[in-house]
Parts: structure tokens; sequence; C-alpha cells
DNA sequence: ATAATATAAGACCAGAATAGTCGTATTTAT
DNA sequence: ATAAATACGACTATTCTGGTCTTATATTAT
């Protein structure tokens, strides 16, 4: 609960990986893999994410690879989390879908606090950039 | 991902509606559900781990329910959560296990700094608080 | 041109976690 | 005694996750 996923944290180490090395190298997703120790086709998968998400760039073909776009300072760990489990929202919505379900007031007062945690939780992970893991 | 399981949610309306009514008054599991549209037998176990916890108390046999046992701003998010979810790491751990599988130095690099972030997160949950959210 | 090496993409499966149900025992007021 | 409530644990179904496999496409070396 409120876990990091393993495909997160596999990002992480991999990200790492690449940025503790000279910033113009170009990695392939199998070295990675061998040198983290991360299962190869599972690596894969997350560095196209991170392509996507244009957190890498990629270089198809035959000497290609994968390199970091940003500096590690510039990249944020809510930046990784949302490339690899797409949009989600945090913190749950209110299940009552309607007003006599739930409350006996007008307002919904749960979803708007509930929003502000997850708000407080976004920004924090917004604030925490690669460079600090590093 | 990074998001709280339906049952914290349920947790969360059930305190909720405890929370907006008089502070001295019982509520049975069947009362809640109802009111808050929460199945039954999902909201029972709830209520029994919220109770092991200390944040609500039970009175059994006819007449029996639950009722607050501290006022809303003395109960920590992070409290009902780990009453439901009895004890996950937040954040996750280094998943590399020998120094060869991730990393060419030493010393474990990732693990501290992603420390770092679970006691944000922690610090976060613990400071919000129920009041809050109703 | 052809072969080798790399990313790109998606189907597929197994195991874990989660949500939800059911049955039964126990407590207590009437 | 009986009714109404909590207490507790087994069970099921569904969803999520991690991981594998297959195929296609792009690029470069020869």
């Amino acid at each position: 609960m409120l876990q990091l996923s393993k495909k997160v944290g596999y990002a992480l180490i991999a990200l790492r990986h690449m940025a503790t090395h000279p910033q113009d190298r170009i990695f392939t997703a199998r070295e990675i893999a061998a040198a983290c120790n991360i299962p190869y086709e599972l690596l894969a998968k997350i560095l196209q994410k991170l392509k996507k998400s244009e957190v890498i760039v990629s270089t198809q073909g035959m000497r290609g690879g994968y390199s970091l776009l940003k500096k590690p300072d510039q990249i944020q760990v809510s930046q990784i989390i949302n490339a690899i489990e797409e949009e989600k929202a945090i913190i749950a919505d209110c299940y009552a879908d309607s007003k006599e379900n739930c409350s006996l007031y007008d307002t919904c007062t749960i979803r708007t606090p509930l929003g502000k945690v997850q708000h407080n939780l976004d920004v924090l992970l917004e604030s925490t950039t690669l460079d600090q893991i590093v």
C-alpha cells in the first residue's frame, strides 16, 4: 500500500545508472539490464515508456540505445512515476456517487480534502529530482 | 499506483460520518454501511481494525456499536492507513541485494535518498488529521 | 544487399494483492 | 430465551503486477 512498484524502482535504478556515467554516453537496454540485474524485456518496456515521457531519448538500430534527455536535477520523481504508471489518481476519489449515499449535506466534503492530501503528495514528488537520488 | 486502497477510502468515509455527528453517539456498522453505501461485511472488518488500532471504541452486544475514541483533530491519516494496511513500507526499498547487482560503488546510493522521500511522505500523512477531511 | 544489433509494440501468463462474501461464535440488553 | 450487535476467520472472485515471448521496424557494419 502506497508503495512504489518494482517498475518504478527499476526505472530509478536505470536512470541512476545513466546519471552516474558521462552524459553523452549511449546505453543499450541490454547493458543496463546486465549492470543493474533487471530482467531485460521488462527494462526494455520501461525505457520505452521513459522515452515516450521525454525523460530519455533513444536512437534506433545498431549502435543505438538510450541517453538522458535532461540533467538529473531537471528530472522529477513524479515525472518518472507518471511515465510508468500511466495517469492514475494518487488518492482515491470519493466513492459515493450521489448525495444521498454518503452525506446529509449537499457539498461533498471528503473529496476536496483528500484532493489536498493528493496535491501535497504531488508537490512532494515533484520537488524531488533524480540528482537527489543519485 | 501510489493510490489509497478502497478500504482506506471506506475507513475515511466512515470516520467522517461519525465525526459529523454528536461525539457521544454510537453507530452500528450496519447503520454506517447503509448511510455511506459501503458493503456491510467489508465495513465491519474495517471498523474492527480501526478499533484494534484504537481509533474508535466498540461496545458489544445489543445496542452496541462504535464511536470515536479521539477528537477528529487528534486522528492522523497515517494512523488510519496503518490500521488497515498492516505495516508496509511506503517507498520501495532498494531491490539490488548485493553490491555487484546494481552499482560500481560500495555504498548503495539509492536507498537512503528514497528513504528521505518516504520520510517526507510519513510526515505529510501524520500531519494530516481527520478534522481536515471532514 | 545482407546480416547483425538495436528499439518498438503488443499479446500472453502466473502469482500476488485486493475487494467482497459467507458462516459462525460471542456478547449483551430486553 | 431471543434479538441485535460485534468478533473472527475461511473462502471466492477479480484486478493488478511482474515477467516472458513473439514479431516488426530501424539502423549500421560488412
